[in-house]
DNA sequence: TATTGTTATACTCTATAACTATA
DNA sequence: TATAGTTATAGAGTATAACAATA
């Protein structure tokens, strides 16, 4: 029963940026009904579901942590302020754009989450609760390593030769 | 030194869907320079490196394997027939389209492969083989248990209410 | 009739650079 | 001068539906 390092694997898997976005396609596609039938495209939720933990966020923050490159951040408050999801939260630092939910953006984020509920437990279920935890906090410090790597890089390992003329 | 199960995650990094995302950006980041320097996108990449260890491919399989939709990667042959990346094989089916790597598409595989494999080594060596090992095997594991889900899905998970009108 | 792939189309996200405003 | 965010813009990916060809 223990993943004991059977390394079966065909080459193909054992790419981890693929395997990471083959893994990430399928609990996305378990998730995004969810989602969808609030009308919410993903990374929309991922601002919802950073603001649901925290009083307020500004948007490099958000940015960081959703994966959502600041022009996209913007046009999502936008659209999430109108929808009367999100508020913009008065900040000492002016040029700070630092928002919160609203009691509506809070309940719809609630009633995603209920509404979910019952797959993460399923697949809680099916894939081992334990292991989940385990391979929940192999992704965190994968992504702590290799930002660690990014602020030390060595000298034959850099990568960028950046040859042809841009892409 | 050994990952005993401390949740001391925060609830945001608990996501699985998040947590996937954002471990695949950072190692993307990892990588991607050396597949932009020759001027290939990461989906073309993906292509190739699953040619790389089969004959030859058909397009339906390519796109569940490299999590590319089928429109996407016509595009992707038309650009990569033309460089002179790929082929089309021959096949007894006519309506499949077959293609495999030329002379030159494994050449600039393998020249990836070794350009971008001290980065490779250098995140095994910070992150741990065996926990890399580990952190795949449980990737590919979680795949099949979300497509076994979907394959036998249950009447109280059930999650597409569909409610309002699409997106 | 079912399957494979292409075309068409609309939308979103990705990525940079240039710009504004605050500090 | 440096930082935060917005705007502008080009390009690539995402997603559906409609279609063509083959089985």
């Amino acid at each position: 029963m223990a993943p004991q390092h059977k390394t079966s694997l065909r080459k193909f898997e054992k790419s981890l940026p693929i395997a990471l976005l083959r893994s990430r396609e399928a609990t996305t596609r378990l998730f995004k009904p969810f989602i969808d039938s609030h009308d919410l495209t993903m990374p929309q939720w991922r601002v919802l579901r950073a603001l649901a933990e925290a009083e307020a966020l500004d948007a490099k923050t958000l940015a960081e942590r959703c994966v959502i490159l600041p022009p996209s951040l913007t046009r999502i408050f936008r659209c999430l302020t109108q929808r009367g999801l999100i508020a913009q939260v008065d900040c000492n630092d002016a040029r700070r754009h630092m928002v919160r939910l609203t009691d509506a953006g809070r309940a719809l984020f609630e009633e995603v989450v209920e509404e979910s509920e019952p797959s993460y437990r399923r697949l809680a279920e099916a894939f081992g609760a334990e292991r989940l935890d385990m391979l929940l906090d192999l992704l965190n410090e994968l992504r702590d390593t290799v930002q660690q790597m990014d602020n030390t890089p060595m000298e034959d390992a850099l990568p960028p030769l950046r040859r042809a003329a841009g892409r």
